[in-house]
DNA sequence: ACGATTGACACAAACGATTGTTTGATTTGA
DNA sequence: TCAAATCAAACAATCGTTTGTGTCAATCGT
């Protein structure tokens, strides 16, 4: 395509070596004022633009970072994306994203894929229907964090969210209210997040001496319809619940279109506390209140560890960040009236 | 890291090019089987992975396309960079995203990124401030497709939608409905698809003897905040349109403010269609008819384009294609209540 | 004034693959 | 039986950089 390095040095008359020397500005370079100029003049004359994949292949770097997302539609994981993609501009790295649709065979693909392309680090939401490919990055000594998702069985880079702490706050938040009957519909049930959320749920209730009610709890695949049949069935219930906590922008679509249908208002007949991220939930048919994600700063901080286990020969210590989330009140819950 | 086509080849006792040939499958090749099956032995004894950098370099061919976009956080672009990717997998190609937040440079500087990274091609949604950075990738001959957005002064690819006939329609539904006094509110004025779109709005007054109104006319930034104050000036005019084309999702959300604040109702008080490509539309406060893409076509087309013109050496014409949109009603028009 | 330093660059070997050309061995044909 | 054809695989150059090591002249120190 264009011209390279042996261009440049044949038509500033030195050496190709020279060219690169002068070119990246190595330490303790010797070079003459008259050469420089020279060899600037060529390059400009002739456009050069050095070919990173050469450079990576003698570099064994590729200033390229990979990020691996179950879903690039969904606003969580695109502002995540956005903020890791901020990050490594400024650092001059390239990104380069992956949507795996939750499939995990996509996402193994994905990983061999961008492992034998050169990437120097990966960033993965994993998918955790599987995770032997995680310990082979492991074994392989391979940089990569983890985001949002985490494998309790493995030690690794992580970031993730308080998800835990923060369905224990919603919950108790709506017990303060006075319901007891609280629901819970979530996506995937095996997802590192839902696990701990749950996990909060059940403490909070603990806590309260409220019972748990197993048939409060829905967990399907993160879709409008799965969401849409969960909330029905909630709502069916002889003693339905007077408030629900909705893990996932997905599934809370799928709620709201069940409340419409039912005619139910928010939050005189039905409390609802939302998972999701996004301008766009102050412009629901119904305002949702949240707990809501610093995406920025998960994209920050899994840059920050990244970099450093990309540029460490050494076995640097594994880093978990544990991001707090904060609730933004939409006036979608109230007190229960009983 | 991993092993390379030496270690293999040493493995198996055979020549590395030997090796190379077996894994390509070249055409006549004449290996023995036992010699082929001590290879792919080694193969998987080693892991082996092939060094795509080396092959790109060897090869002139990196199979990674570059996608530039002005907003990764759009549904549109989003809608398109997904049906985009599902393309480069099913073809082997991997696809690297940049997002120029709607910043001339940093679309300069992202091509010059992704041509220097090696990208075979490049699908770009340019911000258009500027175009010669467009004019150098058609001096270079190398091979890219324009999409949403368009350089009337230059033939290139192109994978555009129907702008003016779809605002033409839009507009001339309202009229239907017996409106005369239509707003038009957009994001960046000197966009391509703002323009026809504008272009289409202007040709159905005409066609209806309508007079054409400056002061209905507003472009901004596309913000929650400019659209929010536009449609606000839209409605304190002294004679208030009765209905508003409005052209972009996150324009949308600012004129929905403005409605909600002002307690307007959609369709009564105010009839709305809305340029913008997503679920979510339906559960917006109040749901918006709208004048949706086929987000996905968009993908498909203009990775077929690119694919042919990435696998030609010979100079192939350039295509354009124009996708056609669609109308989505959820209610948002009204009659004109005169 | 003469060896030692240093300045300014050239040389050449990598990085990991691909591929046109050779080479030696085996088989074929007449 | 022996040259020609075919088979199976090795050799070596190349892609565009980077970087350790040479080289040769000019300058330095004493």
């Amino acid at each position: 395509m264009g011209a390279t390095l042996k261009d440049v040095a044949a038509l500033a008359k030195v050496h190709p070596s020279t060219v690169s020397r002068v070119l990246r500005n190595v330490e303790n370079l010797k070079i003459s004022k008259d050469t420089k100029e020279r060899i600037f003049k060529a390059i400009n004359e002739l456009n050069y633009q050095p070919d990173q994949t050469a450079r990576s292949l003698k570099l064994k770097k590729s200033h390229t970072i990979g990020l691996i997302i179950p879903n690039i539609a969904s606003p969580y994981f695109i502002g995540i994306a956005r903020s890791l993609d901020d990050e490594c501009s400024k650092n001059g790295y390239t990104l380069i994203i992956s949507d795996t649709h939750e499939n995990q065979e996509k996402e193994i693909k994905a990983i061999n894929d961008l492992y034998s392309r050169g990437v120097d680090g990966l960033v993965i939401a994993p998918v955790q229907d599987s995770d032997e490919h995680i310990k082979d990055l492991i074994n392989k000594n391979f940089p990569f964090v983890l985001i949002d998702r985490y494998f309790d069985k493995y030690e690794t880079n992580a970031v993730i969210c308080n998800d835990k702490n923060s369905a224990f706050n919603a919950v108790q938040h709506l017990i303060d209210l006075g319901h007891k009957r609280i629901g819970f519909i979530s996506g995937r049930a095996n997802l590192y997040p839902v696990v701990e959320r749950l996990v909060g749920y059940k403490e909070a209730l603990l806590q309260n001496n409220i019972e748990f009610h197993e048939e409060l709890v829905y967990s399907s695949t993160p879709t409008v319809e799965d969401a849409y049949v969960s909330s029905n069935k909630l709502i069916d219930l002889p003693d339905p619940p007077t408030a629900i906590i909705i893990s996932g922008t997905v599934i809370t679509l799928g709620v709201l279109k069940t409340i419409i249908e039912r005619g139910k208002l928010i939050p005189e007949d039905l409390s609802i506390i939302g998972y999701t991220d996004t301008i766009l939930a102050s412009y629901f048919i119904s305002p949702v209140s949240t707990v809501s994600h610093k995406v920025k700063e998960i994209g920050v901080e899994s840059f920050k560890i990244l970099y450093e286990h990309m540029n460490s020969t050494e076995g640097l210590p594994y880093s978990k960040v544990v991001i707090d989330t904060y609730f933004v009140d939409r006036n979608s819950t109230a007190k229960a009236n009983i």
